[in-house]
RNA sequence: AGGGGUGUAGCCAAGCGGUAAGGCACACGACUUUGACUCGUGCAUGCGUAGGUUCGAAUCCUGCCACCCCUGCCA
C-alpha cells in the first residue's frame, strides 16, 4: 500500500490535518504519508490512547501510508519490557496493524548521537555544567526572560570533548547536560536551551548499560520521527507548545526535506473515568482490583475483558472527532452509546434467569422444543433451540402482587407471553413457612404458541424465563462503574484531595449465581450475548468446563418506569 | 517581555460571505413475542461580547471579555 494505490482526488479531507496532507501530495511536498505509534512502554493503555492510535493509524491508511509502533523509550527509570507485548496484542485487537515494531533505544540512538555531536560542530549545542536547580534558576519565569549559562560559549572543540567524556563516563550522574543553544530569552519557555542529553547511570531494559547518557523528549523525538521517515506526527495538544522546539531540531539537527510535521488534537476524556497510570495502578497494588485487565478498569485489557468491542470504541473515537481544545470531555453515556449499538448488531440473543422465580405449569406436562431467534436485527444470525416445560422459572421482578400502573409483566390472575412459547395465566400463589413466595401456579393458554398463535388474545407483555430442564447454572458478575457517578472528574477530585477510597463506588462488583439456558453451555471465552430484557455479557476467562462466568458488559436501555 | 491555544445547545461537533449539519443526552409519540432495537417529532431567531464592512456575517475587520495549557536533567 502506497499513496499510488489511493485515488487522490477521491479522498474527502474530514478535517484541516487532511485537508493539509492533500495540500502537500498536490505541492509535490509529501509523496508518502508516514506516521507513528509511539508509547513510552511505561504501562498499559487506556481508553484514551485510543483516539491517539485511531488518528494516527486511520489517517496513514486513509492516504496509502503506512504507521509504525515505536518505542519511545529514552527514560530507563520509568520503562520496562513487560508492555510492548501488550501494545501489540491490544493494536491486533483494535485492527490496526503497525508496519513494524521499533524500539527506538536500539533502532536510532546511535543515529541520535551522532547528531548531537553534528550540532555540537555546528555550535548548536553545548555542554553545561550548572546543576538541575541552576539550570531551573536560570530559565527565566513565564514573564521573565531566563539568563545564559556561564558555559554556553565554550567552543564547539572544547563542547564535543566534554560531550565525549560524558558519553565515556567521566563525569557524575546529573553533573552536566548537553544543551541546546537556542535562546534563553525565548518567550516559549521550551526554546530556552533544553536540554537534549543528561548523564544517568541506569539501567536499560533493552540496550543495558550501554548508555550513560540519556536524550531528552524534545531532541529525541523529532529525531526519531526524522530517521524513521515520519512525515505527520500527530500528538495531543500538550506538545502544542512545544512545536517551535520540534520544528528548531528538525531543522538544526536534521536540516533535510521532507521534514516532519508535528500537529495536535485534543486529548479525549470521560466523565466518571480514572485514568492516570499511578492510581490504576495503586488500585491493582492494593488488590482493589484483580489486575490490569479487570473488567472495572479503563485499560484496554480491561475493557475488552469486560465486553466492548473494539469496533465500539473506534466509533465512539471518531465521533469525538479531532477537538480544537486541549482537552474533551465527554460523558460515559456517549461512549455507552456506542457499545450497545455494536453489541446489538453482534450479540447473539439468550435466555437467562438472574433473579429465578419457580414457576409451575398446572395444566401442561411434559416438554417440547421452542425456537429464539439468535438475533432478530440479523436475518442471517439463524435460530436456536430452547425448551417450554412444565416447570420453569421467570425473573423475581417479571411477577408483582401489587403492580404499579402499566406493568405488563405477570401479575396473580393475568397473562403474559413467555418469550417464543405461550401465554400463561397465574392461578395461585404458593408460599413457604416464612411467608415468602416459594413458587407460582400458572396454566398456559393453548392455541398460543408463539408463531402459531390463532387465540386472538391479546397480551401485553412478555418476559424471557428457562425451562427446568434446558437450563443450568452459570455465575454471574455485575458490575457498577469504579467511579461514584458523582465524581465526573475522578482526577480532578484527587487532585483536591478527595482520597481514592471515597471516589470509590462501594461494591462495584457483585457475583450471583444465575440460570442459563443449556445452548449457552458451548459458549467460549470473550463470546458475546445478549440475555433477553437484561443486557449485553460475555465469557470471562476466568470460567471454568464446569463453571461458566459471564462478565456484564452494558445493560440494555430501559425506558419503563412506573410512574408513567 | 510573557508565550501558546480556545469560545457554536446540557455534552461533543460541522460550518471556510448566501440565511445554524450530525451525534450523545433529554422529552413525547409509533411499532414491538426483548418496556431492547427501529422509526417519527421536539430540542440555538442563535454562534463569548460590543462595534464596523456588506444587499447579506458564526464566517471578514477592530476593540473588549472569559476559560485552558506552559517555568522536569518526564514523555
Amino acid at each position: 500500500m502506497s499513496l499510488k494505490d489511493v485515488d487522490i482526488e477521491k479522498i474527502v479531507p474530514e478535517n484541516e490535518l487532511e485537508e493539509e496532507i492533500l495540500a502537500d501530495i498536490k505541492a509535490g511536498v509529501t509523496t508518502e504519508v508516514i506516521t507513528r505509534c509511539p508509547p513510552e512502554p511505561s504501562g498499559y493503555w487506556y481508553i484514551g490512547h485510543v483516539k491517539a492510535w485511531t488518528i494516527n493509524f486511520e489517517t496513514a491508511k486513509k492516504f496509502g501510508g503506512k504507521t509504525y509502533l515505536r518505542m519511545d523509550d529514552s527514560n530507563p527509570s520509568k520503562e520496562d519490557g513487560e508492555y510492548a507485548g501488550s501494545y501489540m496484542a491490544d493494536l491486533e485487537w483494535l485492527g490496526f496493524k503497525p508496519e513494524k515494531l521499533i524500539y527506538a533505544s536500539e533502532a536510532y540512538f546511535d543515529a541520535i548521537y551522532e547528531i548531537a555531536e553534528k550540532m555540537i560542530k555546528n555550535g548548536d549545542a553545548y555542554v553545561c555544567d550548572l546543576s538541575a536547580e541552576e539550570v531551573s534558576k536560570t530559565r527565566g519565569t513565564l514573564t521573565e526572560p531566563g539568563t545564559n549559562s556561564p558555559y554556553r560559549n565554550r567552543t564547539p572543540e572544547e563542547n564535543l570533548q566534554l560531550f565525549r567524556d560524558m558519553k565515556a563516563g567521566k563525569f557524575a550522574d546529573g553533573s552536566r547536560t548537553l544543551r541546546a543553544k537556542i535562546d534563553m530569552a525565548h518567550p516559549n519557555i521550551n526554546m530556552r536551551d533544553p536540554v537534549m542529553y543528561k548523564i544517568a547511570r541506569l539501567h536499560h531494559y533493552r540496550v543495558g548499560d550501554k548508555w550513560c547518557i540519556w536524550p531528552q523528549y524534545d531532541f529525541v523525538h523529532p529525531m526519531e520521527d526524522c530517521l524513521e521517515g515520519t512525515t505527520y506526527s500527530l500528538c495531543d495538544k500538550g506538545f502544542q507548545d512545544h512545536r517551535l522546539v520540534y520544528e528548531w531540531f528538525v531543522k538544526h539537527g536534521w536540516g533535510k526535506t521532507p521534514a516532519p510535521k508535528q500537529r495536535e488534537f485534543s486529548r479525549l476524556v470521560i466523565e466518571n473515568i480514572l485514568s492516570g497510570k499511578r492510581y490504576l495502578k495503586q488500585l491493582v497494588a492494593s488488590g482493589v482490583v484483580s489486575g490490569w485487565d479487570d473488567p472495572r478498569f479503563p485499560t484496554l485489557v480491561g475493557i475488552r475483558r469486560r465486553g466492548y468491542t473494539a469496533k465500539a470504541v473506534k466509533d465512539f473515537v471518531r465521533s469525538v472527532g479531532w477537538g480544537s481544545t486541549i482537552e474533551v470531555t465527554v460523558p460515559l453515556s456517549a461512549l455507552e452509546h456506542y457499545v450497545r449499538e455494536d453489541l446489538n448488531k453482534i450479540a447473539t440473543r439468550a435466555m437467562v434467569v438472574l433473579d429465578p422465580l419457580k414457576v409451575v405449569i398446572t395444566n401442561y406436562e411434559g416438554a417440547e422444543e421452542i425456537e429464539i431467534d439468535n438475533n432478530p436485527n440479523d436475518e442471517n444470525a439463524g435460530k436456536h433451540k430452547a425448551l417450554f416445560s412444565k416447570e420453569i422459572y421467570i425473573e423475581k421482578e417479571d411477577f408483582s402482587l401489587n403492580p404499579p400502573p402499566k406493568y405488563n409483566r405477570l401479575t396473580l390472575g393475568g397473562i403474559v407471553r413467555l418469550k417464543g412459547a405461550y401465554i400463561i395465566r397465574c392461578n395461585n400463589v404458593v408460599y413457604d413457612k416464612n411467608g415468602e413466595i416459594d413458587h407460582l401456579e400458572c396454566e398456559y393458554i393453548e392455541g398460543t404458541k408463539s408463531g402459531q398463535d390463532n387465540s386472538g388474545i391479546k397480551c401485553k407483555g412478555t418476559i424471557h424465563f428457562v425451562s427446568l430442564e434446558n437450563s443450568f447454572e452459570v455465575t454471574v458478575r455485575e458490575f457498577k462503574n469504579l467511579i461514584k457517578s458523582e465524581y465526573k472528574s475522578p482526577s480532578k477530585a484527587l487532585a483536591d484531595g478527595v482520597p481514592i477510597s471515597e471516589l470509590l463506588e462501594p461494591n462495584s462488583l457483585v457475583e450471583k449465581k444465575a440460570f442459563a439456558e443449556n445452548f449457552l453451555k458451548n459458549a467460549k471465552v470473550e463470546d458475546k450475548f445478549q440475555f433477553m430484557r437484561k443486557g449485553y455479557y460475555c465469557v470471562d476467562k476466568d470460567s471454568t468446563e464446569n463453571n461458566l462466568i459471564f462478565n456484564s458488559t452494558i445493560s440494555l436501555k430501559d425506558s419503563w418506569s412506573p410512574n408513567k
